[in-house]
RNA sequence: GCACCCGUAGCUCAGCUGGAUAGAGCGUUGCCCUCCGAAGGCAAAGGCCACAGGUUCGAAUCCUGUCGGGUGCGCCA
């Protein structure tokens, strides 16, 4: 429990003695009641807002009711001050033993410190990158599989059951296309001059390979056969190798996903029809038409036709959604509502995390989860907005010609893994993001992945050279050694709990990268009193004992920046090269 | 035309689901350092939180409207 938390059970407490003495109503509704860290810190170290928000419902004024309050807030050991100001707010202030307990506290759970229950074993789903097998991933997708990724391990830690799912889109038409572009390549394979790839077909050369197993495999049994016997085989040979390309590369992140479903299969085993049922059994859907698009140019023309449709506008949708096509197949959005329903049989909750072209489909599929769940689940949709590449400061051009875009791999293998995690949280998912090769390599302050990446190595660097200081790593030490400054840092240390509790039940992870930053900027400042000062630093020289106290509040913040990168996937390195 | 997202310092962005005097980095200005505890440090200036209403003890945050920017819209996927 976080420091925060067991103080909201203490002032419940305290409020439960208030009514059982008659001097508050029972039925007070506190779930509005918080206990923070004040903005500034001359506030103190914790503060409530629980006179100003109950006082109404209690009939008397918020400072009236902070002063029931006070004194047995102050009765409490750890408290060294209790003060009302402003508006109303309650602001304790703890004694420097309660800080130096809270460092003690990390570095005994180590890991551990942090992990949080509010998520009560609720099974959450997140879907991330889900791109169409048909090619390999390019800084499109990259985004949105760190952002899943790490909103995955951030819901994990929080005490949610967490599955990290993969839709396969391999239905439509566009892995048909696939398996044509495959099956030019296999021709080629064969020894034919097929001339260059037809205008609508996947050019890429990752498709090579592919042609040239199936040339292995099959010799020349299809060159003369018709599509309708070549097309299934090619299908699911190059579906599946698009699969592995795309495994690959996730892998190069650190990315592995518990399940992949295909949406074949889905269709296959009629889950969509079953749903659609569902559907149907509501009342929700009928055969109607469209009305014509409002995008259409006034000139182009319009067949209104009979479709099966959703009445997704119930929901808030504004417009129904056609489930099935005129001739009888599935649309996407058929598929795809019978793909939220099945997750939903084994979730509480769903979360996608979905590029930014697919934002207009949001509320027809959260309709399709309501109406199929009765409610019982809810879905989040992160929508991720574009990465633009720079280099140097300049847009790094891409030619429009298909398949010459900067492939995930690309990128990794220029920067490395850690750092293209850390930079895809730099800022708020629904926002675009710049990525500049030149800077996010850089070695100053204004790159946060270095700046982080440094303290840690700075701290790692401390732990090597104890030993050389003659500290005692074995003996324990005294914090009561600790100033006021450094007691700081410990309480900046001590909000990671709540911002990893934060960051999980809002769903965004950038949130950690924020935070460490200023964790790692505190530290650096606490660094760099040594420099002018050799007795202020870390390792005092002829002074084993401080040096220990302050190796200790060193190797706890190492701790929490530790935690912190590995929710966001990022390893800490031990020194900078 | 409609829907969604965004509008916070000169620039790039945070702002902990409604809290106190709105914060970082860059840039600018001024001091200090050139130390491998390297890949700088300290400080200052800089704001009508797009605008107008509303909700309440309290609004950058929630609601409505307006303006500006981005994305998308179809039996596509």
């Amino acid at each position: 429990m976080s420091l925060y938390a067991q103080y909201a059970a203490l002032l419940d407490g305290v409020l439960d003695e208030l009514v059982a003495e008659g001097a508050l109503p029972a039925d007070l509704d506190r779930k509005n009641v918080t206990v923070e860290p004040p903005r500034d810190p001359a506030h103190g170290d914790l503060a409530t807002n629980a006179a100003m928000v109950l006082a109404k419902a209690a009939k008397t004024n918020p400072r009236a009711l902070a002063e029931l309050v006070k004194p047995k807030l102050e009765a409490l050991p750890p408290v060294t001050s209790v003060e009302i100001a402003g508006p109303g707010f309650i602001n304790l202030r703890l004694t420097p033993d309660a800080w130096r307990d809270e460092l003690r506290t990390i570095l005994r759970e180590g890991e551990e410190y942090g992990l949080s229950t509010v998520g009560k074993d609720q099974r959450v789903n997140v879907e991330y990158v889900s791109a169409n097998p048909t090619g390999p991933l390019h800084m499109g997708h990259c985004r949105g599989a760190v952002v899943g990724d790490s909103l995955a391990r951030i819901l994990e830690a929080a005490g949610f059951r967490v599955t990290k799912e993969y839709y396969v889109n391999d239905a439509g038409a566009q892995v048909d296309t696939l398996a044509r572009s495959v099956y030019l390549r296999y021709r080629e394979a064969l020894g034919e001059d097929i001339g260059d790839i037809p205008e609508g077909m996947y050019p890429g050369d990752y498709l090579k390979p592919v042609g040239t197993i199936l040339a292995a495999d099959y010799g020349d049994e299809f060159v003369d056969a018709p599509e309708e016997q070549w097309l299934p085989v090619f299908r699911c040979c190059a579906t599946k190798a698009m699969l592995d390309l795309i495994r690959y590369d996730l892998g190069l992140l650190g990315i592995h996903h518990d399940k992949f479903a295909s949406e074949s299969e889905l269709q296959k085993e009629g889950a969509v029809e079953q749903a659609m049922q569902v559907l149907r059994d509501k009342g929700l859907v009928y055969e109607g038409t469209l009305e014509r698009p409002k995008s259409l140019d006034p000139h182009d023309e319009w067949e209104p036709v009979q479709l099966t449709l959703f009445r997704s506008t119930q929901f808030g949708d504004d417009q129904d959604r056609p489930m099935k096509k005129s001739d009888g197949t599935w649309t996407y959005f058929g598929s795809d509502a019978a793909y939220h329903w099945e997750k939903a049989q084994c979730a509480d909750h769903l979360v996608n995390i979905w590029g930014a072209d697919h934002a207009g489909t949001v509320k027809r599929v959260q309709a399709a989860v309501k109406a199929l769940t009765d409610g019982r689940v809810d879905l989040d949709v992160k929508i991720i907005q574009m990465v633009r590449l720079f280099r140097g400061g300049e847009p790094v051009k891409m030619s429009k010609r298909a398949g010459d875009f900067v492939t995930l791999a690309d990128v990794v293998n220029e920067v490395g893994k850690d750092v293209v995690r850390f930079m895809m949280l730099t800022k708020r998912a629904d926002t675009p993001l710049d990525f500049d090769f030149a800077r996010v390599v850089e070695a100053s302050k204004d790159n946060p992945v270095f700046y982080v990446q440094y303290a840690h190595a700075r701290i790692s660097s401390l732990k090597r050279k104890a030993a050389d200081a003659g500290v005692d790593l074995s003996t324990p030490a005294d914090l009561d050694l600790l100033d006021d400054e450094e007691l700081a840092l410990v309480k900046r240390a001590a909000q990671y709990p709540r911002v990893l509790e934060g960051a999980a039940l809002a769903h965004e992870p950038h949130r950690i990268a924020f935070y460490l930053y200023d964790l790692a900027a505190e530290f650096h400042a606490l660094w760099n009193r040594g420099n002018d000062d050799p007795s202020r630093r870390f390792l005092v020289e002829n002074n084993p004992q401080l040096s220990r106290a302050r190796l200790e509040l060193a190797l706890g913040i190492g701790q929490i920046v530790r935690s912190g990168l590995d929710l966001m996937g990022v390893v800490a390195t031990e020194e900078m090269r």
